[in-house]
DNA sequence: TTATTATATGAATATATGCTCATATATGTT
DNA sequence: AACATATATGAGCATATATTCATATAATAA
């Protein structure tokens, strides 16, 4: 009798909690901005307003959920704050991403 | 007087349509499951439900989605259909990020 | 044709999400 | 201290999403 005995192994909860978290953050166009912006420079989070036409509240609420998924770091500069990309993996991620969506 | 002339090239609507919907798909822990298990092998709908505990319903109605984004595709066999990748781009996304939540 | 099995679908519901408004906080300046 | 500027936060609202239930459809068998 002929029979496929392999088990298929399940995701933890772990890794499909962490990669489903970090497909979220990548899923919502203002965050998908916001990120390829930060990856052409540095920016505070007026400059981040202006460039992108967002209101302030909008930008610091997506900058907060950014910066607890440790996608985004910043750092003070008196008041104005600089925000950076802090996880370049997740960055590679979206630019094989927006390099696929663009070529086919 | 210097100055940063560099003006940044926002990403057009189209792009950043595609890319959203992409990562959407795989931000769902049900169709990260769905995926990844029809990554490991093809599989009908009733054999998803049951490796997964999940509904059939449940199954079916996000096999919908996954088709329409033509992230899988399916045969049919008689009354049964089995479904399978469509896109090993999108799978190479998810494959990476797996590897990467479960290496740091 | 009727029955059976596999899958799909629509409606209803509960929850999550993103944006805006108003306001709070934090730093720096006078 | 009082004020100005930059950013953060909480509440409210509208929309989106995922699941379930009940039922429809499709292919096949008897």
């Amino acid at each position: 009798m002929i029979e496929n005995n392999e088990k298929y192994e399940q995701l933890d909860e772990e890794t499909l909690f962490i990669v489903s978290q970090t497909f979220k953050a990548l899923s919502d166009p203002t965050r998908i901005r916001i990120l390829h912006l930060l990856g052409e420079k540095e920016c505070n989070v007026s400059e981040i307003a202006d460039e992108l036409s967002l209101m302030q509240s909008t930008v610091s609420h997506q900058l907060r959920f950014l910066k607890n998924l440790r996608l985004v770091k910043f750092r003070r500069a008196g008041t104005t704050l600089f925000y950076s990309i802090d996880d370049e993996h997740v960055m590679t991620l979206l630019n094989q991403s927006i390099h696929h969506a663009r070529h086919d």
